[in-house]
Order: structure tokens, then sequence, then C-alpha cells
DNA sequence: TGTAAATATTTACATATGTCTATGTCTTTG
DNA sequence: CAAAGACATAGACATATGTAAATATTTACA
């Protein structure tokens, strides 16, 4: 166990953007999460598992809705499972990820949330 | 007029990322938005002027909450322009930013909202 | 008009990022 | 146990990014 918190963790920890400054320590933790995000094939990565149903996908399935290696989808699930954004288990051959929707919405507080 | 959307006009355009996939054309048009908010120095100017009083903010108060150089802040507050989270207006000698919070509650709608 | 102040732009550079190829690991099954 | 399949890791490389120093631009005012 770290003591570190994981940028999921991170983001429960702020009231809103629009509310109060900011901490530097609190930016650096809640920036990760959001440039995991930042990136068109995470972004769609993140819906498809998501969106999927009971939450979770097989990594068999995602590769095949890239035109992109298997190792770059690899990468870019694991960018995703090291924030805390998708939980990843491993069933006979087949590995699944589950979208973690608390940490989805935790972030969409933190940026739209109302000041006041 | 350009008839290319900016990111924030763009994520207007998607329903929640838990309720169906996001298209490819979608996802690069949202990810310049969460790339710009995606990094601790940015992070903390947008919530510096959100959160301040009228939810604008010289540019002169923003220089000074940073150990950073003034080409380094003027830098961050352009990319958060453009990709229009942040709107500017030059009153004399000073700049002011004024965030636009509606484009940040899209966002949040975007990342957090329910699934159906 | 000329000088100072506020902000932006340009240029340069070290580091981070996205992608691929090649290879490794683990699990199932013949 | 050997071979095949699913996924991860390692290494390499071109491009993007954050930062600073130097310079330009704009505005106010003496």
């Amino acid at each position: 166990m770290s003591l570190e918190l994981t940028p999921v963790q991170a983001v429960a920890c702020c009231s809103p953007l629009a509310r109060e400054p900011l901490s530097l320590p609190d930016a650096e933790g809640i920036a990760p999460l959001l440039k995991a995000l930042a990136d068109p094939v995470r972004l769609r990565l993140m819906s498809m598992v998501a969106s999927h149903e009971g939450g979770e996908a097989c990594v068999c399935d995602l590769n095949d809705a890239f035109e992109l290696s298997q190792p770059t989808i690899s990468h870019h699930l694991k960018i995703l499972h090291e924030v805390g954004l998708l939980d990843r288990e491993k069933r006979g051959v087949w590995v699944y990820y589950r979208a973690r929707t608390e940490a989805l919405q935790n972030l969409a507080a933190l940026i739209g949330g109302q000041a006041a």
C-alpha cells in the first residue's frame, strides 16, 4: 500500500474549479487524470468500456475497433488503468476492463460543479 | 467565420461518455479541450479565473500567483483561450480573462453524465 | 514625442508522448 | 509437453509540449 493517492482518489478531495482556486498539490494530483482522458483514442476507449453492457469490455473487442496495433491499444488501456479510470480483470485468456464511473462523476463534479 | 467548430462548441454535440461510444470525429473534437485542462498550471489558471469575483481576472494578478516567467503564463492563457475556455478582453493596459462556465459545464456533462 | 509598463510573440531546447516492431508471458488445449 | 492465442512489455523514433530568454507590440502619461 502506497501513501500516495491515485489520481482517481485525488479528485475527490477538491471543491469545484469555479469555487475556489485550486492548490498546486491538488492541481498536480488531478492533471494526470485529465491527461489520461485527453487523447482521442483513450476517450473512445473509455467511452466504449463505460457504455458497454455491464460497464466492462474485453480487450479483444476493443482492439478490433481501432486501426491501431494491439500494443498501442494495450498502452492506452494501461494509462487509463494506472490513473484509476479503468479496473482490470483477467478471466481465462481474456482481459476485461471496467469503467470506474464514480471516478468520472467526481471529475465531472470538479470541472462543472457550481461555484457556490 | 470558420466552418470548424471550436473544441468548446464540439463538446455540446455529444451524449455522455457512458451512454454510447464516442465517434472518432467527436473524440478528436473534444480531446483538445481536455488537453488544455490537463496541465497543473492551466488547471490552476482556469480555477483562479473561474473562482475570481465576476468570473474574470487580470493577467497581472495571475502572473504573480506562479513562480513561472510571464511569457509562460501568457502561453498557457493562450491555450485556454484558443480552445474557448477563456474569453479575453483588453482594457487599457490590462488584459482580463473570463471563464466560460457553460463550457466547463458541458464538458462535465459529457464526462460524468448518466448512462441512460 | 518619448519613456515606462503590461502583455504577446519568437526562438530554442530538454523532456514527454503516441506509435510501431519485436519479443515476452500466461493460459488453454491437442 | 508443445503449440497457438491473448495480452503485456521493451525498445526505438518522430512529433508535441512546457519553459525560459530575448524581443515586439500596445497603451498610458509626462
